[in-house]
DNA sequence: AATGTATTGCAATTTTGTTGCAATAATATA
DNA sequence: TATATTATTGCAACAAAATTGCAATACATT
């Protein structure tokens, strides 16, 4: 439970009251993959309201406890970097599957790198990536080929 | 006109028909900075209808004809790789301002390497920094040091 | 130019996100 | 530990964003 003491901790030092909802929510954030907003209601429902699941979820964005990260035309919400180690993600475009990528020196080394070359000071990046995954790659295949572009 | 005609010939290969709306629609889209879907319906106005702006850009995502980029809590649309070169972005948390990250073999190697560590045949990425630019460093300076998390 | 059909616009609806305010719950303090 | 103070929550109402069905229109084919 070392996580629930950092956020109550963040709570604290920022004045603001650590309430079962805040709880609630925050366990939800713990306990699952990303999430939409629209899962965090849904699996919120019963215990908390609409309204205070977004109330909260604008706050902890707010104070840095959770990130945003996309997953193709939609994004997910996930605890932030001080919760989780720093990663990336990389998602099946035919099964929607999901892995995290764990951190690389050397990919962050470049980045910072980038950075400075903008004249930067960076504060966060994200790097998501898109393609099939094995099991993907094998069904494809069993199939007949597919069109380039289909719609 | 290079870009218009690739457009045309995507449209035709997939049996759609080559439309007022749709060239305007990619008109804006190659003639503005990423824009949001909102700055997209409101450019449209008296010209196209809400609903065939959502509706062409939905097709145009199918296509491969656009892409999300992630602004913060935001995302924008841009036309994708096979009409502007492939490119990253950073973007001030300051002032909004967003510059282009040209291509770096260095960083499209690695990141190909990671698609092939995970099984992965990868057919996209995103990358996005966040930071201060060296405009908004200045005048952080000049103001009071600020808290790391201030609500 | 006429025909067939995809595409568009309109109206209505659903979904998503926001606001004000009274009721409630968390903290400070006595 | 009870009470007072005030942040937080839930409710109801609202606003904004996105979707759907269908008739009117525009594109492509002959």
């Amino acid at each position: 439970m070392k996580e629930e003491k950092l956020l109550r901790k963040i709570l604290e030092d920022n004045h603001l009251r650590i309430t079962k909802t805040r709880l609630f929510i925050f366990n939800l954030l713990q306990n699952n993959e990303p999430q939409s907003i629209a899962e965090l209601v849904d699996r919120s429902t019963t215990k908390v309201d609409r309204v205070s699941v977004y109330r909260i979820l604008d706050l902890y964005e707010k104070l840095g406890i959770i990130k945003r990260i996309n997953i193709g035309w939609k994004y997910k919400l996930e605890l932030s970097d001080i919760f989780l180690d720093h990663h990336h993600h990389i998602s099946c475009i035919g099964c929607g599957h999901m892995v995290a990528i764990k951190e690389e020196e050397e990919l962050e080394d470049l980045i910072d790198n980038l950075g400075k070359a903008a004249e930067f000071v960076l504060t966060s990046h994200q790097l998501e990536l898109q393609g099939y995954c094995a099991k993907c790659q094998k069904r494809q295949k069993k199939q007949s080929a597919q069109p380039l572009r289909a719609i």
